[in-house]
DNA sequence: TATAGTTCTGGAAGAGCGTTCCGCTTAGTT
DNA sequence: AACTAAGCGGAACGCTCTTCCAGAACTATA
């Protein structure tokens, strides 16, 4: 999906430009807002605006390239994390990394739901890339005996950003602790859950 | 909190204008969305953008009213529909004003969640006039005992939220259909709710 | 009703941003 | 090295936001 099949193999310098863009926009998203001057990501990536407008010729274009960017970013950490540390570490890192995702991402939810039909494509793309990613530390984990199973990544991917979000208005710190704090219980939590 | 409580009255004729200006946006918005161009608006209401500007000197300002003399005019609807229907039609003919407000008020959702303080308070304006109007026409139905007693004015306006918003991506009469549904429920529905 | 004192209005003006367009640059090829 | 075409930059145009103030409109007072 990020790289299309075109016989056309793409230039190399347009590549990078595209590249920087996509780093760009990540910064200027982040600091400024969707809705930043299409000047200021493209001097900050270092390119002219016309370059900016060839590869992405729309706003929801950026915005879409960059949040996919992200979502494939934070699912390849997956197995990465997975080879360097014990199933637990490994996941309880991811999940902070799944969080920083959330948090950064926060500007770009108004836009991705608002009703824009170039984003309706998305939801199911996050869960796609995401979903397996977490899977995978999951099933490790469970398999190790170091945690008890959950029910689906699916199910834990949404607590977990209903979890942190909320709490971007007080202190990052709260988050993190709530966070830990499930970590925990998938560990040693209790055998039945309420109603 | 619509009316502000200084001593100045103000003038006839600016009443008028910022009358004109909240119906012209309400149209504006609803066809060309909140970002809809000041002179759009101006010129729908038959007045300068520099009157537009001295009412209304933030964007934030203007979908923040629009908003609330929305809330208040479905609100309102509550007590006449009450003294012009028996109970249950009177609930039901509100419920079915309330989903209006809804999906006319979709395209501003995003606007009030994207984090602008300006819109803080809003949330709780809306359950807080429309919270007790569903509240009294529920009561009547209830005493009259034509229908059963339901949790809060609350769950049900979120219900009826979650039921019908989604639809307006399908056919408008879904919403419909379900509302009725609902209400039917309310009436003759079951002794007992699942878990 | 006439007058004085304000408030309020309209739209021109200045600044800034989005988007297009095309002559020039540069990667890839022979 | 020379050629070809993809890709680049940024000037230019048009549209929008926002400010500002001379004058119109309203209200209070006599």
């Amino acid at each position: 999906m990020t790289q299309n099949t075109a016989p056309r193999p793409l230039r190399a310098d347009a590549q990078r430009n595209i590249d920087s863009l996509l780093d760009a926009a990540k910064s200027v998203f982040a600091t400024s807002g969707v809705d930043a001057p299409a000047k200021e990501i493209a001097d900050l990536a270092g390119v002219g605006v016309g370059t900016l407008y060839r590869h992405f010729p729309k706003r929801a274009d950026l915005v879409k390239a960059v949040f996919q960017h992200e979502v494939d970013a934070t699912a390849d950490a997956a197995p990465l994390l997975a080879e360097q540390h014990d199933p637990v570490m490994a996941l309880e890192k991811w999940l902070h990394r799944y969080t920083e995702f959330l948090v950064t991402k926060r500007g770009l939810a108004s836009a991705l739901h608002s009703g824009d039909p170039a984003f309706d494509a998305l939801p199911s793309y996050f869960l796609g890339r995401l979903g397996p990613a977490l899977g995978s530390l999951l099933d490790a984990a469970v398999e190790a005996g170091e945690i008890r199973a959950v029910a689906s990544p699916k199910d834990l991917l949404y607590a977990v950003s209903k979890l942190s979000l909320p709490m971007g208005d007080e202190e990052p710190e709260h988050g993190r602790r709530m966070l830990d704090l499930l970590v925990d219980g998938l560990q040693h939590g209790a055998d039945k859950t309420g109603c």
